[in-house]
RNA sequence: ACCCGGGUGGUGGAACUGGUAGACACGCAGGACUUAAAAUCCUGUUCCCCGCAACGGGAGUGACGGUUCAAUUCCGUUCCCGGGUACCA
C-alpha cells in the first residue's frame, strides 16, 4: 500500500464536508466550559487571476494553528469570507460588460475549489460576502450609527446625536468645542432660535460619519476619489492614474477624534513593533504649542496663528510662512508686493500634485510685504508665502527659525534673510541645528537654559500672556468616506430638501440597483445617478417627504471594518451581531495579513470598533489581539533574452519575417551593452535561416540590431535551463526560432538534440508574482503534483510566516519524500500495516517527547518552518531505529495533524480499525508530554575550559550531580589547567557541556 | 532625509534568555540496489592548510572597533538590501 496522496486527500476533504466537521457552534447557556480561540485570516478580494502560491501562505499557518488550537482543547471559531465589493470588478464590468455581481460569483466559486483543495478547517457555513445584501444591510446600519452619533470629548467617547442636541438646549457648546469648525461657538438661547436647517448644519459638524465641502483627491482617470493610502507618490495606489486636488461634497468619518484612542489602544495589542510604528507615524501625533502674533499696521482682529513643537525657539525666528491657501494672505499682503505674491499664487495653482512631490528640495516663496511682532522683544518679522508650508497642518503658518531647521535655513539662504543664532556654537553657520540640548543665548528671558527645559517655560508664559497655548496636533485627517463607483454600498441616505436623512432601519438593506452602463453620472457623480428612477423617491414611498437618493457608494473599507463581528453571528437578521455571542467570542485572537493593511483596513477596523463599544453593541474596543503579519511570497521570473533586426514596417513588407533569434544567458552578458557585437552575432545565429540571410543580405553594412530580455512563463523553465523544445512549440511565431545554446551549437528547426550537454540558460530575477510577468505558480497545480499536505508543509518550511520570500518549487521534493518515509513508518507497500503493540524503549521516547515539546514551543511562536524540520528529524531517527510501535507513532499522528491533516487522518484510520475506539484524529486531544524522557539526556558531558573544549574529558552528570565543581576540580586535566587557581564560575552550557572559567 | 526590519555555506534557512555556528532541506559529488529507469538507502559537502589516513591546525555569521572567560546574539561607527513615511513645522 502506497502513499496516495490524491486518493487520501479526495476522500478526506469529501468526509470533512459530510460531515460538517468543522462547523463550530455558538455555546449560550451551554455547561461546555471550552475556552474560546478566534482565528482569523484578511479575508481576499476574489480577483480574476485566482489564486496563487502566495496567497496561501497566511491561511497556511492560521489553520495550523486553529488545528493546533482545537487538539489543545479549545472551541476554535476560524472562518473565510469575501471582501466581494471593488474596484476591479467594476473595470472588468466597464470593459466587457459583465455585471460585477456574476464576475464577482463566479471568482468566489474558483476561490471556494482553491481552498478546498488545500484542505482548510474554515467553518464555510460562517461564509460572509460583503456585497451580500444580507451583509451590507449592516455596513449600512452601523454607518448610520456613525452618522447618529458624535465624539464626546469629555468622556472620550462616542454618544448619541440626541444627547448632544440636549447639552446644546441647556448650555450650548460651550465646553464641546466643535471639531468640524471651532470658531463656533453658540450658547443655550442662540440655539433655540436656531432654525431646523441651522440646527441640523451645526449638528453636521459633530457627527463621526458627516458630509462636509472639501478637498479630496480626484482621479480624472477612475473618475472617483482616492482616500489618502490609496494615493501613491501623487498617483493612484491602483493603475498609477494621475491624481488631482479638487473640491467635492464628500462623507467623511471623524476618525480624528480618535486618534488619541488609536494610539493608546495599541499599547495593549501584540503587533509587530514595525506595524506599530507604522500605525503611530500614520497618526502623527506631535506636542507642541499655538502662538498668536499681532500684525503689524492690521487691525487687532488680524491676527497671525502658528503652531511649532519648538516654542523655546522663539527668539530665533526670523520670519514667518504662510500656507499659499490661507485667506489672510489676500488681506494683510501690501500694495506694493500684490503683484508678486500674485503671480506666486498664479505659480502654485498651476503647479500638479506630482509636480510638487517631485520637486520637494526647490525653494519658491514671496514676500507679503506685512510684518509680525514678536511678542517678546517687539522685534519685526516679515511674513512669507511658500508652498513648504501646507494649508491642511496645524495652522496652515509656521514661524520659521532658520538656525535650527534646516527648512526655513535653506529659504532663509535663498531668500537672503537675516539669520538669529540662539544656541551658540552649536550653529556652524552652515546648516541648522535641530538639538533640544543647547544652550539658549538672544533668547531674553530664557537666556541660559537648556532648549528641552525652556520649552514649557515658554508655554507657560505665552499662555499667561493669553497669546498662546499648548496644543497637541495630528497628521492624520478624516477618512474621505465617499466613492463615485457603482459596486460598493449604497449609502442609506435620502436628501429632502437638501437635508441628508437618514433611511429607517426597518427598510434596510438599500439594495444596489441593476446599471446598464457603469460610467460616472453627471458633474462627477457616480454610475447611480444615471439612474433616476432609483435616484427619486416618490413621498408614499418614503413617508413624509419625498427624497433623492445618495449617489456615492461607501469605499473598500467600510465592509471589511467589521466582518469580523458578523463570522460570529452571520445568520441573525435582527442584528448585525447578537450582544451576548459577542461577549462569548470577544477580540480576535490571533489574526493573519499583509502588511499592505498596516494604515488602510486596520486603522478604520480599528476605530470602528471603538465606536461599536462606546455605543455599547459590543464589550471590547480593540478588534484584534495579536497579529501576524505574512511576508509576500515573490515570484521568481525567467528570460530569455532575443535579438531582433530593427526594422521598420514599411520595409518589412517587403521581406519575409524574419525568425526570432535567441541567445542563452553568458552570450547575452558578453554582448549586452555592445551594439557590434550584438549584430554580429545575430549574423552568426541567422546562417540558419534563409529569411534572416536575406534580411542581413538587404541591410548590409546598415543593418542593426537590439537585445531584449523576454519573460518566459516559468512552466516551461526547469531552474534556469529553457526546455526548447516546449517553448518552440508554445507559439506558433517560436516555431521557426533559432537558439544559440551555452556551448556555442546552435538549435534550429528539424535538428535533434544530439548531446545533453546543450543547454540555453535563462536570466533570473524576483519580482511581484503577476500574470503579467509568465512567474505565477498556481496552487492547484502544485496540489495535483505533490498533494496538498505536502504543499502545506513546504510553504511553511520555505522560511518563517513573517517574511518575504521567492517561491521556489525545487525544494519541494524534500518535504514530499518526508511524508512518504512518515507513511512508511506506518504502511509496507506489501505487508499493508505495520505497527505493532510493542511497549517503545526509552530511546523512542526520548525522541517522541523531544518532538513533542518541540513543536509545540514552534507552533506556539509560529515558527513553523522549524517545526516542520523537527518532524523530520524524529521521522529520521525513528526510521533509523526501525520503530513502528503504537506508543509512539500515535501521538506523532496527531502532533502532525494541523500540519499535514489528510494523511494524519488516513493513517488515523488505518489504527483505528485495528484497534482504536476514536473515530477522528480531529478529535483527538494533543499528546502529553512526559518530561521524564526528556531530562535524561546524555549522560557523558565534555568539559570545556573558558568556554573551549581543550582536552577530551568527559564526565558523567548522574554521578556528579551531587557535586559537580567538586569532580570537576579534582580531574587532573583540569587541575593542570587551573594551576592552583580557583575557578570563577563552573556553568552548565545549554546541558550540553560543562564549561569551567578560569 | 527620517523611522523600522534584515545581511550566516552553492541555495532556502537553523541557532528561543550571549555558551560546540551552519540544524533541517535543496543542490552537488561519490556509492549501494537495478538489465535500465524511477523509487529507496548510504557517505561526503563553510573555506584554507598539513597529512595516506586517523587525528590535527587556522580563518569564518557584510566591514571596522568595543564589552565579555565566551558575541550571529549586547554596544558604537560604517556599508549594502528590504519595508514604511515623505516639505507635518
Amino acid at each position: 500500500m502506497e502513499y496516495n496522496f490524491r486518493e487520501i486527500e479526495k476522500k478526506w476533504q469529501s468526509k470533512w464536508k459530510e460531515n460538517n466537521a468543522y462547523i463550530v457552534s455558538n455555546p449560550i447557556n451551554e455547561e461546555v466550559a471550552k475556552p474560546k480561540f478566534y482565528v482569523l485570516d484578511m479575508f481576499p478580494y476574489p480577483s480574476g487571476a485566482g489564486l496563487h502560491v502566495g496567497h496561501p501562505l497566511g491561511y497556511i499557518a492560521s489553520d495550523i494553528y486553529s488545528r493546533y488550537k482545537r487538539l489543545k482543547g479549545f472551541n476554535v471559531l476560524h472562518p473565510m469570507g469575501f471582501d466581494s465589493f471593488g474596484l476591479p470588478a467594476e473595470q472588468y464590468a466597464i470593459e466587457t460588460g459583465q455585471h460585477p455581481a456574476d464576475t464577482t460569483e463566479k471568482n468566489i466559486q474558483r476561490y471556494h475549489e482553491q481552498l478546498d483543495n488545500i484542505g482548510f478547517s474554515f467553518d464555510w457555513s460562517r461564509e460572509v460576502k460583503t456585497s451580500d445584501p444580507s451583509y451590507y444591510k449592516w455596513t449600512q446600519y452601523i454607518f448610520l450609527q456613525l452618522f447618529d452619533s458624535w465624539y464626546n470629548r469629555k468622556k472620550q467617547k462616542a454618544e448619541r446625536i440626541s444627547q448632544l442636541v440636549s447639552i446644546f438646549q441647556q448650555e450650548g457648546n460651550e465646553g464641546y468645542p466643535c471639531p468640524g469648525n471651532n470658531r463656533l461657538k453658540f450658547t443655550a438661547a442662540d440655539w433655540k432660535n436656531y432654525d431646523e436647517k441651522s440646527h441640523y448644519d451645526i449638528l453636521m459638524h459633530y457627527r463621526l460619519a458627516y458630509l462636509a465641502f472639501g478637498e479630496v483627491n480626484w482621479c480624472e482617470a477612475l473618475g472617483t476619489v482616492l482616500a489618502n493610502d490609496e494615493v501613491v507618490n501623487g498617483v493612484s495606489e491602483r493603475g498609477g492614474h494621475p491624481v488631482e486636488k479638487k473640491k467635492l461634497h464628500q462623507w467623511y468619518l471623524r476618525i480624528t477624534e480618535y486618534a488619541d484612542r488609536l494610539l493608546q489602544g495599541l499599547e495593549q495589542v501584540d503587533f509587530s513593533d514595525a506595524m506599530k510604528d507604522m500605525q503611530k507615524n500614520w497618526i502623527g501625533k506631535s506636542q507642541g504649542a499655538e502662538i498668536t502674533f499681532a500684525i503689524k499696521n492690521q487691525p487687532s482682529s488680524e491676527k497671525l496663528v502658528v503652531y511649532t513643537t519648538r516654542p523655546d525657539t522663539i527668539f530665533g525666528v526670523d520670519f514667518m510662512v504662510l500656507a499659499p491657501e490661507l485667506a489672510l494672505v489676500e488681506r494683510i499682503t501690501t500694495p506694493e508686493q500684490k503683484e508678486a505674491v500674485a503671480t506666486y499664487l498664479e505659480y502654485v495653482k498651476s503647479r500638479s500634485e506630482r509636480e510638487r512631490l517631485a520637486e520637494v528640495k526647490s525653494i519658491t516663496g514671496a514676500f507679503t510685504g506685512a510684518y509680525s511682532v514678536n511678542p517678546f522683544d517687539g522685534r519685526e518679522i516679515p511674513i512669507w508665502i511658500s508652498e513648504y508650508v501646507l494649508a491642511g497642518y496645524g495652522t496652515g503658518a509656521i514661524m520659521a527659525v532658520p538656525c535650527g531647521d534646516q527648512r526655513d535655513y535653506g529659504f532663509a539662504k535663498h531668500f537672503n534673510i537675516p539669520i538669529t543664532n540662539i544656541i551658540g556654537e552649536h550653529y556652524n553657520g552652515e546648516e541648522a541645528n535641530p538639538t533640544k540640548e543647547a544652550v539658549l543665548q538672544n533668547s531674553g528671558f530664557m537666556n541660559g537654559m537648556v532648549m528641552r527645559e525652556a520649552m514649557n517655560l515658554a508655554i507657560d508664559k505665552l499662555e499667561e500672556m493669553e497669546i498662546g497655548k499648548r496644543q497637541v496636533n495630528y497628521r492624520m485627517r478624516d477618512a474621505g468616506f465617499s466613492r463615485q463607483r457603482y459596486w460598493g454600498e449604497p449609502f442609506p441616505i435620502i436628501y429632502q430638501h437638501g437635508i441628508p436623512m437618514p433611511v429607517a432601519e426597518s427598510v434596510l438593506p438599500v439594495e444596489l440597483p441593476h446599471v446598464d452602463h457603469y460610467g460616472p453620472g453627471p458633474e462627477g457623480e457616480g454610475p447611480l445617478a444615471n439612474i433616476k428612477e432609483w435616484v427619486t423617491v416618490p413621498s408614499e414611498k418614503h413617508g413624509e417627504a419625498s427624497g433623492m437618493r445618495e449617489t456615492n457608494t461607501m469605499p473598500g473599507y467600510a465592509g471589511s471594518s467589521w466582518y469580523f463581528l458578523r463570522y460570529m453571528d452571520p445568520h441573525n437578521d435582527t442584528a448585525f451581531v447578537d450582544r451576548s455571542i459577542a461577549d462569548y467570542w470577544g477580540q480576535v485572537d490571533l489574526y493573519i495579513g499583509g502588511t499592505e493593511h498596516a494604515v488602510g483596513h486596520l486603522l478604520y477596523s480599528r476605530m470602528w470598533t471603538k465606536v461599536l463599544y462606546d455605543l455599547d453593541y459590543i464589550g471590547f474596543d480593540e478588534p484584534y489581539k495579536k497579529l501576524v503579519n505574512q511576508g509576500m511570497i515573490q515570484g521568481s521570473s525567467r528570460f530569455i533574452f532575443r535579438i531582433t533586426p530593427n526594422i521598420n514596417p514599411e520595409q518589412l513588407s517587403k521581406i519575409a519575417e524574419p525568425h526570432a533569434v535567441f541567445v542563452t544567458k553568458s552570450y547575452r552578458d558578453k554582448i549586452q551593452n555592445d551594439p557590434n557585437a550584438i549584430k554580429e552575432l545575430f549574423i552568426k545565429v541567422s546562417a540558419f535561416s534563409k529569411n534572416n540571410l536575406d534580411i542581413i543580405e538587404l541591410f548590409g553594412e546598415d543593418l542593426e540590431c537590439r537585445l531584449n530580455d523576454i519573460h518566459v512563463d516559468v512552466s516551461l523553465v526547469d531552474g534556469v535551463d529553457l526546455n526548447v523544445e516546449t517553448f518552440r512549440n508554445s507559439r506558433t511565431d517560436y516555431t521557426l526560432a533559432l537558439f544559440l545554446m551555452e556551448d556555442g551549437k546552435v538549435i534550429y528547426p528539424g535538428i535533434e538534440f544530439d548531446d545533453v550537454n546543450d543547454k540555453y540558460i535563462c536570466g533570473a530575477e524576483v519580482e511581484k508574482m503577476s500574470k503579467s510577468k509568465y512567474n505565477v505558480v498556481n496552487p492547484d497545480e502544485i496540489v495535483n503534483r505533490f498533494g496538498a499536505d505536502t504543499f502545506r508543509m513546504y510553504e511553511m518550511f520555505l522560511g518563517p510566516v513573517e517574511q518575504s520570500k521567492p517561491w521556489d518549487t525545487k525544494g519541494i521534493e524534500g518535504v514530499h519524500r518526508f511524508l512518504r518515509k512518515f507513511w512508511r513508518l506506518y504502511v509496507d507497500e506489501h505487508k499493508g500495516l505495520i505497527v505493532t503493540n510493542d511497549e517503545p524503549t526509552p530511546a523512542e521516547f526520548k525522541i517522541l517527547h523531544k518532538t513533542i515539546k518541540k513543536i509545540e514551543e514552534d507552533t506556539e511562536r509560529f515558527s513553523f518552518n522549524t517545526a516542520v524540520s523537527s518532524f523530520m528529524i524524529a521521522v529520521n531517527e525513528l526510521g533509523d531505529l526501525k520503530c513502528h510501535k503504537r506508543g509512539i507513532l500515535e501521538p506523532l499522528l496527531i502532533l502532525l495533524t494541523p500540519y499535514a491533516p489528510h494523511i494524519a487522518e488516513e493513517l488515523y484510520q488505518h489504527l483505528n480499525t485495528a484497534q482504536l475506539t476514536k473515530s477522528s484524529v480531529l478529535d483527538a486531544s494533543y499528546p502529553v508530554l512526559e518530561q521524564k524522557y526528556l531530562v535524561e539526556s546524555s549522560k557523558e558531558y565534555p568539559v570545556s575550559v573558558n568556554g573551549k573544549v581543550r582536552t577530551n574529558l568527559n564526565i558523567s552528570l548522574d554521578a556528579a550531580q551531587a557535586n559537580v565543581e567538586e569532580i570537576i576540580l579534582e580531574n587532573e586535566i583540569v587541575k593542570k589547567w587551573l594551576d592552583g587557581k580557583p575557578p570563577k564560575k563552573i556553568i552548565y552550557v545549554k546541558g550540553k557541556m560543562i564549561n569551567v572559567v578560569i
